[in-house]
DNA sequence: CCTCCCTGAACAAACGATTGCTCAAAGGGG
DNA sequence: CCCCTTTGAGCAATCGTTTGTTCAGGGAGG
């Protein structure tokens, strides 16, 4: 509440001193004696610089979005944990959106920037949201850092290495005996889903299996679609003997629907999911699941996007490191008979 | 990105007519004609206000902050829906803060307000956050309201109806014919905790039934915590038929315990969890759940904290409308025998 | 014909912080 | 003893808005 203003006079020097003082300026010049008389003041006051004044001189906010489809999952907590590690470090102040909004209004976007709210944001489209839908909302903008997802056309992402991940989930399945795995996978239209089935038909390809496009369903993740393409899968023949589910939400889908056809698991069905939460440690049985790094991608998201606002050239990144780590439960096991 | 100043330029005339046409001012007195220009001319540049400067100038934010202690639940995600529905009708941005910031760094939240960042903030204060603490964080400033938890000394807050939904649960198993009926319970320094145990033993009580010591656990709302709960209601004897918990996180952890001891749900012993969301749903057995208004709880914090900003008394509200909805589902059923 | 009032708009002062520039005093070198 | 340089600090403009006040011109009334 108190001013820079009231900071000065208290200190008997100038503002311009007391801004210099406090902001650490290199080249101020002033005797040690008064650079304490400062410091004492702004202490004393519990000064702490108005954002306002500051936003507007510098005309930057110093302040981040982080715009996500949906806010309620672990995932997006790690996510969360890591944009915020980074903007705080380079101490900016993270805001957080949600993507539904932004498709709606559509101005929301521009408006967040336009007003000068955020300086930059970091968008995690939902699969809803098409390529042009996205190019038309960010525009030629280049405060923007896509994550999890990437388009052709726009440079500055960071994603998971989901071909990657999708081939340790179908790899643990192989390395158990399974030859019959199906993909219950994501929508067609999204890159994610594409590269995860790539990592699919990569580990089936490597282990010299067959891919069969009658084991793979391109419903979607939500723990309904996933329950539709089990349901799907049970009526083909041959019944795969694994499944891999290419998100842990649709995991839980899934062992819901092969509990109600009487399917065990792992006894009859082995299931495999893409993701690791907590609430995987307490399905029935415990889901085998593949963690992917996404604090890590949190992280660097917000690192690129801070680089790219003092001027470095966007980049795509794809992170590796730490790699996808199976987490080995009770829902996998070697195939019946 | 285009100011004021270019719209006034395009428009031919001062900023100031500018302003007041944009914003409506009342005492404006300009020619029909000119007003139109200045229309066009903002739509035309794609105008937003800069927000610093008008933040600066009415040394307000219009921005709210919404503090919590985890933001991975769906439960937060219906708190954060009430929350930004009154927050965009009111016209504020809202931007959310994690609460374990808040307690670890300390002046968090001095410094959001005292930045001027926000105007006010909704706490939603984690159980690990003491009294005292939290009253030294917020001290006597008359910008927040407490969700979910209130305490004594402080005015301002919006709560559930924790008794009349716990008396919602543990109503369900009585009128199923469970006569011992145990609580897993939330932490006793917590109001919540000691709000939903009134609830339980009111139901006993309305009921005739004793309420037994014994049967209560209070080691909080984790899964792990739950399952400790369930192991140790499940060595005492008389073993409880029923068991209400206090959290729906906390009744997956207890399913998984009472899993790993052999107990089958219900027809052993029946489960009713407080809260509701999408994973209850999807647990074996599906969990019954009581549903609870947190998105009226988001909206009404956000209303009542506006009013306050507004020279509102501060107020204390228990979200009544709707009431608790009992979500039968399959972890509840008649007592054995 | 003068005065007054109303209309329609511009002027200018904030809000708080940052920063290039100026400037007085002191000190040192020639 | 004079001049130049360095030190230590203040002056003032500026960012984009909002808003109280001023002001010119025109029409109406006396």
């Amino acid at each position: 509440m108190a001013t820079l203003t009231e900071i000065a006079a208290r200190a008997g020097v100038s503002v311009s001193v007391a801004s210099r003082v406090l902001n650490g300026d290199p080249v101020v010049r002033v005797r040690e004696e008064t650079r304490q008389r400062v410091l004492q003041a702004a202490k004393d006051l519990n000064y702490s610089a108005n954002y306002a004044g500051r936003a507007l001189r510098m005309a930057r906010s110093r302040a981040l979005a982080l715009i996500v489809p949906g806010v309620s999952s672990p995932l997006f907590a790690d996510l969360l944990a890591g944009a915020e590690e980074a903007a705080d470090s380079a101490d900016y102040t993270l805001l957080i959106g949600r993507s539904d909004r932004v498709t709606a209004g559509g101005d929301t976007i521009r408006r967040l920037v336009g007003e000068g709210r955020v300086d930059g944001f970091v968008l995690q489209r939902s699969d809803d949201l098409s390529d042009q839908a996205l190019e038309s909302l960010v525009a030629n903008d280049a405060r923007v850092v896509l994550v999890t997802s990437r388009t052709p056309g726009r440079r500055g992402s960071v994603i998971l290495d989901d071909v990657a991940g999708a081939r340790v989930a179908t790899e643990h399945l192989i390395s158990l005996g399974h030859t019959r795995i199906a993909l219950v996978g994501g929508i067609p239209s999204s890159d994610i889903a594409r590269r995860r089935e790539q990592g699919y038909a990569l580990a089936l390809h490597d282990a010299g299996l067959r891919r069969r496009e009658s084991l793979v369903r391109r419903f979607g993740y939500t723990p309904e679609q996933a329950a539709d393409a089990i349901d799907s899968l049970l009526e083909g023949s041959p019944r795969p003997t694994g499944v891999v589910v290419a998100n842990v939400n649709g995991a839980i889908g899934a062992l819901t629907a092969l509990r109600r056809h009487g399917v065990e698991v792992p006894d009859d069905m082995s299931l495999v999911a893409y993701h690791d939460e907590w609430v995987a440690e307490h399905t029935w049985p415990p889901l085998t699941t593949v963690k992917m790094p996404y604090y890590e991608v949190g992280l660097q998201a917000v690192r690129s996007l801070v680089a790219q606002l003092g001027g470095k050239p966007s980049e795509d990144i794809v992170v590796r490191d730490p790699s996808p780590l199976l987490v080995t439960r009770s829902s996998t096991g070697p195939p019946p008979g």
